[in-house]
DNA sequence: TCTTGACCGTGGGGTAACCCAATGGTTGTA
DNA sequence: TACAACCATTGGGTTACCCCACGGTCAAGA
């Protein structure tokens, strides 16, 4: 199997393909005459597995440790029940976070409701902005 | 003002700064003899004013362009509120793809909190993760 | 005066997971 | 044989910075 073949079986596209092969990822054969990369069956499985778990927020470098356990014949499954742990953490941090910066966009555009745009001078850009000034130290 | 007492009167690291006036955000004199960069207060002001705009979401480039529009004498206010629109909605489509993550992650720690670990076979890596295959098709 | 430590600038690499374009070789087929 | 379709490689772009490393500059103490 080609490249191309195997993108649209897997559902991918060429470059995902191309970048797992260029880190580790995936390892095909190549043809000695062209230099093109061949892929087998247990490629697409591994796409597919890439695929799920990417979809349950696991990332390349994680997955990568998952193969590498499953190559030295290591379960995966405590280090992955481990990392999903830590990627839901993650994921409801980040979820927080991005509530809160709606929050404070949401709670700028209601006041600024009643403020006229204002047209710049030396000393200002943009009323609207700077109204929120030092309202409170966030990091986004 | 040396790039030191300006990033720590504004609350930024020097590389934050030194960021800014390699895209154009700031463009401080130069030191004749010793090419050192040197800020006034009006770059101070400016920081703040970015920093206050990242906290509502603005993008670098949001900025530029408000400063762009500024410097024409423009009110960059309408684009403000514009620009504000589009991160808010962008944001709630964020946490709403977040928030669909964290429940398939959730999901699938509950159903496997009833599978024993599995050993790698020729065929299986993780059937934790294989048992997820195509449950559907989600785009993070 | 010399030295030493704090400061400065520049350049380059890294982050996550790819996408895209350009260039040039290969293959299949009409 | 000509031409489209496919392949590989390289390099740059995405966001907003962080972190070296190298080498020059400056100020203060010995």
């Amino acid at each position: 199997m080609k490249i191309s073949q195997l993108a649209s079986k897997a559902g991918v596209t060429k470059d995902t393909i191309r970048h797992y092969v260029s880190i580790g990822l995936l390892s095909p054969e190549r043809d000695r005459n062209n230099g093109y990369q061949i892929f087998g069956s247990q490629a697409l499985s591994r796409l597919r597995f890439i695929k799920t778990a990417r979809q349950l927020g696991l990332h390349l470098d994680d997955i990568q440790q998952i193969f590498s356990d499953a190559k030295e014949a290591h379960s995966p499954c405590p280090r992955v029940r481990e990392m999903m742990h830590q990627r839901i953490l993650e994921t409801r941090k980040t979820i927080k976070e991005l509530t809160l910066l709606c929050d404070r966009m949401e709670a700028s555009m209601a006041e600024w409701e009643e403020m006229p745009d204002s047209v710049p001078d030396g000393h200002s850009v943009c009323r609207l902005i700077e109204s929120q000034i030092d309202l409170q130290q966030v990091k986004t």
